[in-house]
DNA sequence: GCCAACGTTGGC
DNA sequence: GCCAACGTTGGC
């Protein structure tokens, strides 16, 4: 059974539509010893993942779920840490001793439209859900499949 | 090991 | 642009 998670990008940044444009991209720069754990230890290929655009600077696409991707290899070191040209270089992690880690994704689906965080926090049947939970900043978390499955309706359902 | 200072995230 | 929440850093 495939584990299902939330990953968070500002859409300014990388967004859904990049995804697809792309069909697959390496899920970088994550640099959160909780996170970094999930990415290493946990994450499984075929594991599937909503796409949650954060923090947009254009006011009408507010924070929400706009797709699914799929993991689909699992962690390895995260090649921008070890970069020294990179901007999220980090000198502690080196070669030997990686410390951060990244994940491929590839883009599965695009949401008719964005399934928006006001209607997250009004459905019941999300109620517990991490991505909801006040000051929660990790920027890829675990989620629930009956929360999971429950978005996916919410997605789908519209035009 | 405590904790103040600081930086970052992200909703609003 | 503001600010609450949180993680990290560094002085002691």
């Amino acid at each position: 059974m495939p584990q299902h998670w939330l990953f968070k990008s500002e859409p300014g940044v990388y967004s859904i539509d990049d995804l697809k444009r792309d069909k697959k991209s390496s899920w970088d720069g994550v640099r959160n010893y909780q996170a970094r754990n999930y990415l290493r230890d946990s994450m499984k290929r075929g594991d599937l993942v909503l796409f949650y655009h954060s923090g947009s600077e254009i006011p009408e696409a507010g924070p929400g779920i706009a797709g699914v991707a799929k993991i689909t290899r699992e962690g390895y070191p995260d090649a921008t840490a070890l970069d020294p040209k990179h901007p999220h270089h980090d000198p502690k992690s080196t070669q030997a001793e990686p410390i951060w880690m990244m994940v491929d994704i590839e883009f599965v689906e695009r949401f008719p439209a964005v399934v928006s965080l006001e209607e997250l926090k009004g459905e019941k049947a999300l109620e517990g859900m991490l991505v909801l939970r006040k000051g929660q900043r990790l920027s890829v978390m675990p989620v629930e499949p009956v929360h999971f499955e429950h978005v996916l309706k919410l997605g789908r359902s519209r035009k």
